[in-house]
DNA sequence: AAGCCGGGGTT
DNA sequence: AACCCAGGCTT
């Protein structure tokens, strides 16, 4: 491409004069300090800035070195993610702390994409960031400036790899990492694109287009799946009977207890719910909507007896959901407004 | 290649 | 309330 040069000038030009001051770009150029990056790289894998920004405080206060994390149990490790979602990414960077203070932190993009839940785009980030290793990371910030650079409309994976491979600045890959995420989180942004302010919209051919934000063209989305589902409340608000939850929804969070409608039947999923607790006397306390990607929960939820020990809500690591359950139980302060 | 995994922001 | 965003792992 002719005007690379220009383009990969007129960008660090920019990143230059506007980056974003993060707690986690402390350090000098392509020598970051790879615990605080790569902690923050996990954290804003699906989470915007604004909103990693407050986890990554709670979480290296928690945890101020790799040493420390690998030494906490992982309860403690999902009490700091508590609220974050997709759980699995605090679980797979304990397992990899437990790696790293054990072996030191890795050496190559190699050797960073081995560690459970590094990959491609953090091991790129990483190793650009802190070992000034040429890769170039490829994010949806990343896919849709290329997309648009190039007015592609349905880009896939492999190219918009190969249209960041042949842009990288070679001689600041971590820099010219964080322009093109600058740039795509602050300018080229999805739905209305500030072309006025973008430093290399003279190279860009959906600028050039008069449609910018026609560039990629929506992706097809599954459609959420609605669940009906009940949950039984032995204790209050405060102290509860928990189960650790198991499989992929939530799991090694703690939670309500809670058992799948299957076809809706909310009656015969309580009975079932009611008797592998023990647990009889169900009141209902009300119904909770919770929306996840891929499903849209309807929880209706009971207060119960049964002899079970109960838990410390505070103290443990709940999800959203459960925090939802919970504040149902909450005493009614409700006479100020009555 | 396709489906799964939370949560928050915007409209 | 409906829609948008999005990296890594599993199957």
């Amino acid at each position: 491409m002719p005007d690379t040069k220009d383009l990969q000038q007129a960008l660090l030009g920019w990143f230059d004069a506007h980056a974003r001051t993060l707690p986690w770009r402390a350090g000098a150029e392509g020598a970051r300090d790879p615990y605080r990056v790569w902690v923050s790289e996990v954290l804003l894998q699906q989470t915007q800035v604004a909103r990693g920004l407050v986890y990554f405080e709670r979480f290296l206060a928690a945890f101020p070195t790799v040493q420390a994390l690998a030494d906490a149990p992982e309860a403690d490790v999902l009490k700091a993610w508590e609220g974050c979602g997709y759980y699995a990414r605090a679980r797979n960077l304990h397992r990899a702390a437990k790696r790293v203070a054990a072996q030191g932190f890795p050496a190559s993009y190699d050797a960073w994409r081995a560690l459970p839940g590094v990959g491609p785009y953090t091991a790129a980030a990483v190793s650009s960031l802190t070992l000034n290793e040429p890769r170039a990371v490829m994010d949806g910030n990343v896919r849709r400036v290329m997309a648009r650079l190039h007015a592609e409309r349905t880009p896939t994976d492999a190219w918009a790899q190969a249209r960041a491979d042949e842009l990288l600045d070679h001689a600041r890959p971590g820099a010219w990492n964080e322009a093109v995420m600058d740039l795509g989180a602050t300018v080229c942004i999805p739905k209305a694109p500030r072309c006025g302010a973008c430093p290399v919209s003279a190279h860009c051919a959906a600028f050039a287009s008069g449609q910018p934000a026609q560039y990629p063209a929506p992706k097809v989305r599954a459609e959420a799946r609605a669940v009906q589902a009940v949950a039984v409340l032995i204790g209050d608000a405060q102290r509860a009977y928990l189960e650790v939850r198991s499989g992929r929804l939530l799991g090694g969070l703690m939670g309500l207890p809670m058992q799948e409608a299957d076809g809706g039947d909310v009656p015969g999923a309580l009975a079932a719910l009611l008797a592998r607790l023990g647990a009889r006397d169900p009141r209902p306390l009300g119904v909770v909507t919770h929306g996840m990607t891929h499903r849209h929960l309807t929880v209706h939820v009971y207060a119960a007896h049964a002899p079970h020990a109960l838990t410390d809500t505070g103290a443990a690591a709940l999800a959203r959901l459960d925090q939802k359950l919970l504040a149902l139980a909450e005493p009614t302060q409700g006479t100020l407004f009555t």
